[in-house]
DNA sequence: CGATGGATTGAACTGGTTCAAGTGGAGTGG
DNA sequence: CCACTCCACTTGAACCAGTTCAATCCATCG
């Protein structure tokens, strides 16, 4: 669903604070000009962003902490250029990661007042930060705004529910072949590389403790896959999909002969 | 949150209409009359049920299906009385339950075409039905209504984060202390029992495939921790919880010396 | 060029599974 | 009311997928 279409009626801000939105517009919004939903889409009558006015951009490098679980949730983030990983801690530092997040992505709507999770840059990231109440305070006004980030949400929740399928029910090598072919789904939106050429920003230890394995794991399931000739390493942060349809089978648990 | 106060201005529905809602309302919500959040306190400015006139209720012994992955996801479901079972199947029959409803709870929200897992009712169950169509139609008239479901819908995300940082990395002990602390909460919510004392109508191969284990390794665990004096089973149904603060700790991977 | 830190590989180990055999309680029917 | 059946639950013992521990490799960077 694309709403770049969809005009809201009754836009109340001034003519002159048109024109500032307007640059602000086309400024913020360069880094989600690709296929994927974006809120950024959501325009007022005059086809002016409803949202721009109100972001301020953020810089993190690597490694730095976006937010914590104990973080008042002040912000909704969109992510303009870079990758993020969310995840959770045990005490004793067991770490699960909830989810990867890339350019055009949303975070910081699940919560009510606290975030429940950390978010920290994986390579240097732009964001783009909405103060959350002026948002929920929009969404009366603009009811599509309002149903766009409740999709959003929905389709979060969804997938979800899939990765709880992959964590306590797939094998290694199952939930290796899920995470790429996940991995190049977003790929493909992003459209920054050719089809089956995956780029894999994070780790292989935010591999692990996404997939709930160890990082060990992860490589020797990295160099099976290789081995049989499914995908092609180049590096450890690029990967070939040499035959997707089997990866797919693999995922779900179908059998592989030889 | 309690909604039961909050009056939405500007029902159109007639009189007559109104006096037959009433009726309807009293009975479709004695099963909610709980402590927990429900839809059906959403009242319209006379104080009543918005909702009531729409729903339709339906009857399930236990085994049998309520929706599947491949139904169109017509309706919103809201339990009055027994427990239900959610869960998605790998093609090769492993299945991961993703979560358990009792009654006053909703499903059917996290969807938007297609529902993308299966609900059973794990005891006979009464259930209310209301058209998703029509309760969509309502989210502009009433945007109390609107900000209720995203709410849940929130929440259920939340809960689900947690479940996988359990399903990714706990330990089978630590995953059935969460567990039996995760029903207590709902169990005291319905108010059927004692603080400390939890009813579990679901089968222990229901636990299992909702904890990432067998039936044996769960069975194992509830033996484990009868035996450390941590519970005290009641037969296959029922628990006492004898340290809910150890519990705690355990579930959490804190260490029990002993 | 050596140092640093992620990734890989090897080998031993183990938590949880698998397979197999009991056990017990609810329902049935004689 | 008891005997029989059924099925879910428990228990035991062998096994194994994935972990743990210990090198080693290799790319990057000062």
């Amino acid at each position: 669903m694309n709403l770049a279409s969809v005009h809201i009626p009754g836009s109340k801000i001034g003519d002159g604070r048109r024109r500032a939105n307007k640059y602000l517009n086309q400024k913020a919004c360069e880094g989600c000009a690709s296929k994927h939903i974006s809120l950024c889409n959501v325009m007022d009558n005059d086809g002016l962003n409803i949202l721009s006015g109100l972001s301020s951009d953020i810089h993190k490098k690597a490694k730095q902490v976006i937010c914590t679980e104990d973080d008042n949730a002040e912000y909704l983030f969109n992510i303009r250029y870079g990758a993020v990983r969310i995840s959770k801690m045990l005490p004793d530092g067991r770490r699960q990661v909830t989810g990867f997040l890339f350019a055009g992505d949303f975070f910081g709507l699940s919560c009510k007042a606290q975030h429940s999770y950390t978010a920290e840059a994986i390579t240097p990231v732009d964001i783009c930060r909405f103060p959350r109440k002026k948002i929920v305070g929009l969404f009366q006004e603009f009811p599509d705004l309002n149903e766009r980030v409740f999709d959003m949400t929905r389709a979060e929740l969804n997938s979800t529910h899939a990765q709880m399928l992959l964590l306590g029910r797939k094998t290694a090598k199952e939930k290796l072949c899920s995470f790429l072919l996940a991995m190049r789904k977003k790929s493909s939106l992003l459209a920054k590389t050719g089809e089956d050429e995956v780029d894999l920003p994070m780790g292989r230890s935010d591999i692990a403790d996404y997939l709930g394995l160890t990082v060990e794991t992860v490589s020797r399931q990295f160099t099976s896959l290789n081995r049989l000739g499914l995908i092609e390493l180049d590096g450890a942060h690029r990967v070939f999909l040499k035959n997707t349809e089997r990866l797919s089978t693999m995922a779900e648990g179908g059998r592989i002969l030889s």
